[in-house]
DNA sequence: GCGGCTTCTGGGGTTTTCCCCAGACAATTG
DNA sequence: CAATTGTCTGGGGAAAACCCCAGAAGCCGC
């Protein structure tokens, strides 16, 4: 049973550590990674039965490293650990992972018995979703509320500020084409237009923002990075 | 040396009952409560020297049991755990601390060391801050920089996705005086006005919004929070 | 090949947000 | 006491955001 996990953080890594040795038999000796990179590297060299990624790790994220080891080694059991019951991650994973593999996506908060159930069930082949995600997943598969990628661009736009001259621009489009993406970006979200609010009227571009971040469209990491994406390009 | 802890997760427990078993000589058996209403009921009858307190708890956040201890037990230690590095809590932290208290405010991606660190300094009176927080003190006590209470309040009304019109009426206010509160806090966290941001034009209000998330003025938590609130009093 | 969907396009409108200006009042501070 | 700061007040104006409508191009599945 040879296991791999990789998280930068001790506190993570003390916990599945301990988590591992009291829970699984005939367990190896654990090998740690401290960010994607290194889990690549060692994960390559020594052929894993399971892994354990963190989402959120420097210089390679925990779910590119996951694409990355399963591309080599697709039978390799991966479990994603996360904060964030994100609609972002779950969506990108859902690309990556072939369609017969074996993963599991377990949130921090997690009890200990999930943890071990996670890794059980991965082990054997099943998959394991957090309950707190359950919801996320069906969502990222209904037409009224999934957001296409044009509307889910125009969100991380308008959460970093920009206004639709702005975005119009960035994006190569007319501004009449930015508010088009607007609108059924808010209708996706169930946002109340101008009138239909009653008492509570709403300014629909902050609510989105709002919306998106409960839901975990959204958020902060990931629209820094954005931020930084496109701040560059319009540095030039 | 009588130590409580509390946190509403398995893994931090762990982590911290570990770490403090091997790090604390002369330890006794820790008291673990597993949110903020049960801390504080054990702390007043065990009379701990040093306590734990995690942030966000069920039934009782960190911050308020922290304020129900030391106003029955001052000189009780009180270290704080929290995943973010919000000025929202440090804020509201600074405000309860008794002026010669010992406290100390750790974030959780602290290594294991920083957290023998703070519970070493604690022990002997002083007050131990997370390194990433520094900056953070230093914006609560600048002038420029620092919202005032009816600034804050408008922030949270635009982060949740009210309008002028709305903010006015809930807060009991003209909507002159909700632009005017607006007006200082786009200058306080330095957001350009219109026709002053050159290529990147924002959107002011959507840009406050993704700045105090950055600056963790607000996060979604305390925004849930504030949506229930004042949601509750509109549908009234 | 036909509907269905998304996306972009355009005209022409209302409301909201933000801008500049200036004044008044209370509380704090030197 | 004066000076400063925070807050609310008001008028009037420009720009942005949002509203309705309708049409056309492209892509997909049936």
């Amino acid at each position: 049973m040879t296991i791999l996990f990789a998280d930068d953080e001790d506190r993570d890594r003390g916990w599945l550590r301990s988590l591992l040795e009291t829970n699984v038999k005939e367990h190896g000796p654990f090998h740690e990674a401290h960010d994607g990179q290194e889990a690549v590297d060692m994960a390559l060299k020594i052929k894993p039965e399971l892994v354990f990624l963190d989402i959120k790790m420097p210089r390679l994220s925990g779910i590119k490293a996951a694409e990355l080891i399963l591309e080599k080694l697709p039978t390799t059991g991966v479990i994603m650990l996360s904060n964030f019951s994100d609609e972002v991650y779950v969506r990108q994973l859902w690309k990556i992972v072939p369609p017969d593999g074996a993963f599991g996506y377990v949130l921090k908060n997690a009890s200990n018995e999930q943890v071990v159930e996670a890794c059980k069930a991965v082990l054997s082949g099943d998959c394991w979703i957090h309950p707190g995600i359950a919801r996320v997943i069906q969502r990222t598969q209904n037409r009224a509320t999934n957001l296409t990628s044009a509307e889910y661009e125009a969100l991380v736009c308008i959460s970093l500020g920009m206004t639709d001259h702005t975005i119009a621009k960035r994006l190569f489009l007319t501004e009449k084409a930015v508010q088009s993406r607007l609108k059924s970006l808010y209708a996706k979200l169930g946002i109340p237009g101008r009138g239909e609010g009653g008492e509570n009227e709403f300014n629909q571009r902050c609510r989105a923002n709002y919306l998106a971040n409960k839901r975990g469209l959204i958020n902060q990491q990931e629209l820094d990075e954005w931020e930084a994406k496109l701040g560059a390009k319009a540095g030039a």
